[in-house]
DNA sequence: CTAACTGTACCGTCTGGACGGTAATGTCAA
DNA sequence: TTGACATTACCGTCCAGACGGTACAGTTAG
């Protein structure tokens, strides 16, 4: 389905994130994204069809991205803690640095919810899978969540955590797979 | 500020946080705040002049509702501890009931995020609160974002939790005040 | 009398999207 | 080799409708 086009597209895609992110995730317009795209309005409704089209090429690059990454820093015959590694620190990666939040996701959910289906299914399926390969399902949940819920900080724009704190709940997270006595299995 | 209309005030605000539940955040227009309201445009505008005016008792509501939830739950001369195992219950109850996630916040921040400034101030007092009564600082934020993730994936419609992990992890949450638990399942 | 509306008419702006061009680059038969 | 046609990748314009907001005259309840 999706073509390797780096050039428009993908700059289309780009402008899109970076306007919701700077103008406010209400200024999505076609006008506007074609413009920051550096494209004709014509010219974006070629490669997006219809807003709807812009909103679902955002959501699919967006998890395509991510699941690339997590696939990169997780050999598939790992096991699950190596995974849930690999994702916390993926996370807390995007999460600290300078890294822009995704704003676009409330023009998205304001044009309709459903557009982020497939991210709660990806979604779904990647807990399962680091369910599958943890020893304490309890513990991942709430590893999880928490990343859920620093996400959701970050996206409302929310600085909560200052400093020390967050350097505490990022080792903390961390620390699942070091200083773990390989006693207990199941 | 905030007089006391028990009627046409709240009857819009209500309205307002069906609507944008029902039809989706982006239908939040005057108009259909209106009639679904029952009243007229310029009955709406008498009270809330602006659709700015509109979000803002929104989130002002939100915040004064759950404040006073969690005032009338935890007495002030309360521990720290007390008033957590306040919050954890007041946002697991409504996060398990059936009671509808706050879908407008999506129209607001499409509006413009800094409406959403006064919910993450309201957010930082307590989380302060909370923290100043705490004997683990890296488990209360824990908790704290650990619920933040919950009331994220509700906004965005996410059932990823089914009945025995949700139980589990309520389980968890409200374990920390009491001694011992010791009676989890698995 | 005043507060709290209703109802209608209207305005300027913005928006998604349809539409008709167009230039460049293939493709392919004769 | 060449001319006919197809496809891709756009551009620029236009429009109907929705939107927030204004204005204002009239109505009803306390």
């Amino acid at each position: 389905m999706s073509g390797n086009r780096p050039s428009s597209r993908s700059r289309i895609l780009a402008a899109a994130a970076a306007l919701a992110r700077d103008a406010g995730p209400g200024k999505l317009s076609l006008d506007a994204v074609a413009a920051r795209a550096g494209v004709s309005k014509g010219g974006l409704l070629y490669h997006f069809p219809s807003k709807a089209a812009l909103m679902a090429g955002l959501v699919e690059d967006y998890i395509a991205e991510f699941e690339a990454k997590l696939d990169a820093a997780a050999t598939e015959d790992d096991t699950g803690e190596a995974l849930m590694k690999a994702y916390i620190a993926l996370s807390l990666k995007s999460l600290d640095e300078k890294q822009p939040p995704a704003s676009w996701i409330f023009s998205a959910m304001a044009e309709d919810p459903d557009f982020l289906k497939p991210v709660n299914e990806f979604r779904r399926k990647l807990l399962n899978r680091l369910l599958s390969g943890s020893a304490d399902r309890t513990k991942t949940i709430m590893a999880y969540l928490a990343i859920e819920g620093l996400h959701s900080l970050k996206l409302f724009g929310s600085d909560l955590l200052s400093g020390e704190d967050r350097d505490a709940i990022d080792a903390h997270l961390l620390s699942r797979t070091r200083a773990r006595p390989a006693s207990s299995r199941e």
